[in-house]
RNA sequence: GGGAACAUAGCUCAGCUGGGAGAGCGGCGCCCUUACAAGGCGUAGGUCACAGGUUCGAUCCCUGUUGUUCCCACCA
């Protein structure tokens, strides 16, 4: 091994072994339970962020972990086309060279995005890799491949004659850049600095003009109506009546709508049918013409009048000249508002009357509600064990899904996009649909064959809804079907939520006989810079994963996503924490070293003291170490015991956060065992123990199986490292040679702790408290780190003193001292003496020459001083008869317990105080 | 307008349904001790946002206030 940890040497090596050996293939046939979680499929316009990188660290970590426990474990990757996304940057990149779709024609130009999807589509897939994802590569799809295709338009098919999908007139979302049709959800809010203007409208029979407030003048060119509220006393005698529309001249009616707020600017509204949400449906009310005045690339038509051929923003400023020029603007006001923009090119989306394709969810949305509702009462566990009911975790989330369910509007489907999945109706020329899973040829209706296809494409939501299982070859029944739908867990971003889980939810269970497509639903949080605020480019705080991943390694940055990954708290990534946990697998990596040279399978570097190398045949005697270990802990010595119980109380933590996915735990408990326990203690310890010839060879197994648990333990989080380090750990029975860490068996946690064990631990506690208050004692009194005292101890506690003693040669070794021996009474009483207290125990240290007595004086005065508050406080409460009445009766006694130890430890302290005062 | 989450050490966060607050980074001091200076040892630093309530006891449960963030919604 090489004495620094540089995870460049390794981890593409590792990555290609893996796969060489088929470590990430999942088995359609087995008899092993099965465990699947569908990727999100990422666009393959995409380049890897941070969000991508956080799915792949949480999914295979939870991958990594099923297959290791034992599980036929299929984690199913992807991509997706992603429709508008991947049509604008090819569009683009077509525009470098002077092209335009348009001119190229349909089929050239899905030549070009094809032949740009199979240069550039599977760039993130590489770049997975680099991660350390582990998803069986060999069953990689594609949004778009030929079988996806086909259960694509077997469901809008199947989705036609249920009724549920039909082609209607109505007022839908429109990007006059995309030039397509969006869906609700495509359209972002989005606060903007407007004006509120007020017009004039003047009634025809005379009298006081109308005031009418809006924000859109240049959809007055559209106007069917003026609306007042039907009470309001003030406009009651016009209802009926006609105004005359500015500057078109057109007459058009008052009419009455208590859809209509009175308090709202003047209580008039001007009727728009053809160009707002609203209006379109008082329009439908009160039978309205609808009136487009917009055509589809934004510019006003042949309804407009003079207006025409104008854009929006053009024929908003000409218009309001014109008013003005008229005297028909009142007034102008500043009015900050949200409009709608395209998600995508983020120019304010119109609404307009248009020939779409619809889905009815409603009756979908039901059903997936109710399996929501059946999952909150149930606990994991239950979920888990059947296919009809879903969890969501965060548990908060339900609401805010419950909350779009339940007020679900039809979707519109089509988008007039080429590149995606083309609606499957075609045309004849009586103008006949015929919906069907094979090309048309012939009219349903007229049996004409002048048929021609529809030209619009669908969401790509549409296709990713169908994600979980028509990746697995639905609809065929194939064995993956079989064997993996429904899946076990949907990990992804709370944004994409009503996008794509809701819609999963539906489809899966509409189309798989009421089964869930997942059990649980895991909403990661999103990863932002270090100051909360979102990664963006024009920010200029996007931090590349790459760049991460190549200064401090896959694993570090793994593992910080893994542990700053809480459930439902946003990552705030930060580069610090890269760098800390990097030096985590810098300690593993060392300590792993320390290990293989204590073992003598390494060279050692230290001088003298040659180890046996350890011959772990001879050791287990021929049993693998798991085993050797389980038949004879109970009598190794106490710090091996005592490891032995940290571990599986580790193994215990690791494995219940992974399986409520809080990832954050199993990691902490990872990093406090491996750093904490095993590095800062148990290695310690080890130096001394391996000075005693009887516990060498105990200790070298112990040591070894330790740190071969704590690998498969860490493994998921902290791929390569892990899989280094244990290719180059020494032969052991039960082990095949070059096998990899990575298929190997997760640790299982120890039934439970043993009297052995638990000795154990309280006596390695004793141990540990003595040297820490040793230290401490050096520490604060400024004992150089190269001294080394020579001093005494007297157990106070005779029912613990053997345990103590067992402790002497550590205590010493870990202290840094010449010699802790018994005291005889030499140094107790002298005035040159110094006293530290640790429980059970009480050491005698010779200041002379070590230590100044004013910084001790003040050290004992200071102790004295919290004794003293902690007294006060146990005092009191022990002093409530409230608190003796009604607190349990164990804590009562544990507080008097406490009270007495902290008297005489005050009565010590005052003790060393005389003490010290008279050496002075 | 409706809903959700959050507020704990200088910074980033733990604290898993109540019994005297923890980690990492940063700070300070000492040490290149034979796995690791990407290290070791020690140490400072918190009225757990604020105000009430429940309780013998509240960072934790309830109510309100303030602040931050997010989601949903048709106010022209």
């Amino acid at each position: 091994m090489q004495k620094a940890f540089d995870p460049e040497s390794f981890e593409s090596r590792l990555y290609g072994w893996w796969s060489e050996r088929g470590c990430f293939r999942a088995e359609d046939e087995s008899r092993k339970p099965s465990f699947s979680i569908a990727m999100p499929p990422p666009n393959i316009t995409g380049a890897l962020h941070n969000g991508h990188a956080l799915f792949v660290t949480i999914e295979d970590v939870l991958t990594r972990w099923k297959r290791m426990s034992g599980f036929n474990t299929l984690w199913l990757p992807g991509t997706d086309h992603a429709g508008i996304a991947t049509q604008m940057v090819v569009e683009r990149e077509l525009a470098k060279q002077g092209l335009k779709r348009q001119e190229m024609g349909r089929k050239a130009f899905l030549a070009k995005v094809w032949e740009w999807k199979e240069k550039h589509g599977n760039i993130i897939v590489d770049q997975m890799k680099r991660l350390g994802g582990s998803p069986d590569w060999s069953r990689l799809q594609f949004t778009m491949d030929p079988g996806l295709s086909k259960a694509v338009r077997h469901v809008f098919v199947t989705l036609f004659e249920q009724g549920l999908i039909y082609r209607g007139t109505r007022i839908i979302n429109w990007c006059t850049r995309c030039q397509t049709a969006l869906s609700d959800l495509e359209v972002t809010p989005t606060d903007r600095k407007g004006h509120f203007w007020h017009l004039k409208y003047v009634p025809t029979g005379g009298g006081e003009a109308l005031v009418i407030a809006t924000t859109r003048p240049e959809t007055l060119l559209g106007d069917a109506a003026v609306a007042v509220h039907p009470e309001d006393d003030r406009y009651k005698k016009l209802i009926g009546k006609k105004v005359k529309l500015p500057l078109l001249g057109r007459e058009i009616p008052v009419i009455a709508d208590s859809y209509v707020d009175r308090e709202f600017g003047s209580g008039a509204l001007k009727v728009t049918p053809g160009h707002d949400f609203n209006d379109y449906d008082i329009g439908k009310r009160h039978n309205l013409e609808i009136i487009s005045v917009f055509d589809k690339t934004g510019k006003v038509n042949e309804h407009g009048g003079v207006y025409q051929g104008l854009s929006i923003p053009e024929a908003r400023e000409k218009i309001l000249i014109d008013l003005e020029a008229q005297g028909l603007l009142v007034r102008t006001e500043d009015h900050a508002h949200s409009v709608g923009v395209c998600q995508r090119c983020e120019r304010v989306a119109e609404p307009m009357v248009s020939d779409q394709w619809f889905m009815n969810v409603k009756p979908l949305a039901e059903k997936a509600i109710e399996a929501a509702r059946k999952g909150e009462k149930l606990t994991l566990e239950e979920v888990d064990k059947r296919d009809d009911a879903i969890k969501f975790l965060p548990e908060g989330w339900v609401n805010t899904y419950y909350q779009w369910m339940e007020n679900i509007r039809d979707w519109c489907v089509s988008r007039q996009l080429w590149w995606g999945h083309q609606i499957p109706a075609w045309y004849c020329h009586n103008g006949h649909i015929t919906v069907s899973r094979d090309d048309a040829t012939k009219c349903a209706t007229c049996s004409s064959t002048k048929m021609r296809q529809d030209d619009d494409v669908l969401d790509t939501w549409f296709s990713s809804g169908l994600w979980p299982f028509t990746t697995l070859g639905w609809p065929e029944k194939t064995k993956a079907y079989e064997r993996f739908y429904p899946t076990a867990v949907m990990e992804t971003g709370f944004d994409i939520l009503f996008f794509w889980v809701a819609r999963m939810i539906m489809m899966g269970m509409h189309f798989n006989d009421g089964k869930v497509p997942f059990k649980r639903v895991y909403l990661h949080a999103m990863v932002r810079d270090e100051k909360g605020q979102k990664m963006s480019k024009t920010k200029g705080n996007v931090i590349d994963p790459l760049d991460i991943i190549k200064e401090y390694g896959a694993d570090a940055f793994r593992f910080t996503l893994s542990i700053m990954a809480g459930q439902g708290r946003d990552v705030k990534l930060s580069l610090d924490r890269v760098e800390g946990y990097k030096a985590f697998c810098n300690k593993l990596w060392n300590a792993s070293r320390y290990v293989l040279m204590r073992l003598g399978h390494v060279a050692s570097e230290l001088p003298g003291d040659p180890l046996p190398k350890a011959d772990f045949q001879k050791i287990t005697g021929g049993k693998p170490l798991a085993e050797w270990v389980s038949a004879g802990r109970a009598k190794f010595h106490p710090i091996n015991r005592w490891i032995l119980a940290e571990l599986d109380r580790t193994i215990a933590a690791v494995e219940s956060g992974l399986e409520e996915f809080r990832l954050n735990e199993s990691s902490q408990a990872l990093y406090d065992f491996v750093w904490g326990q095993y590095c800062d203690w148990y290695i310690e310890f080890s130096k001394e123990l391996l000075q005693h010839s009887e516990f060498i060879s105990e200790t070298q197994g112990v040591m070894m199986h330790v740190l071969e648990q704590a690998l498969k333990l860490s493994h998921p989080f902290i791929p390569f490292i892990t899989e280094e380090i244990y290719q180059h750990l020494p032969e052991r029975p039960g082990v095949e040679k070059g096998a990899a860490l990575m298929l190997a068996t997760f640790p299982k946690r120890n039934a439970r702790t043993t009297p052995e064990a638990e000795q154990a631990i309280e006596m390695v506690a004793v141990w540990k408290a003595s040297i820490e208050k040793l230290r401490a004692f050096r520490g604060e009194n400024n004992i150089s780190p190269k001294a080394r005292p020579k001093i005494t101890y007297e157990v106070s506690d005779r029912g613990k003193a053997d345990a103590f003693i067992a402790g002497v040669p550590v205590i010493r070794a870990l202290a840094q001292l010449e010699s802790l021996e018994a005291e005889t009474g030499y140094l107790r009483g002298n005035p040159t003496t110094g006293e530290v207290l640790s429980g059970t125990a009480k050491f005698f240290i010779p200041l002379k020459g070590l230590v100044d007595v004013d910084g001790e004086l003040k050290r004992v005065e200071k102790e004295k001083q919290t004794t003293l508050a902690d007294i006060e406080f146990t005092k009191s409460k022990l002093a409530k008869p409230t608190f003796i009445e009604k607190a349990p009766k164990e804590l009562i006694d544990k507080e008097k317990d406490k009270l007495r130890a902290l008297e005489t430890r005050v009565a010590d302290l005052d003790h060393a105080l005389g003490r010290l005062r008279q050496l002075k």
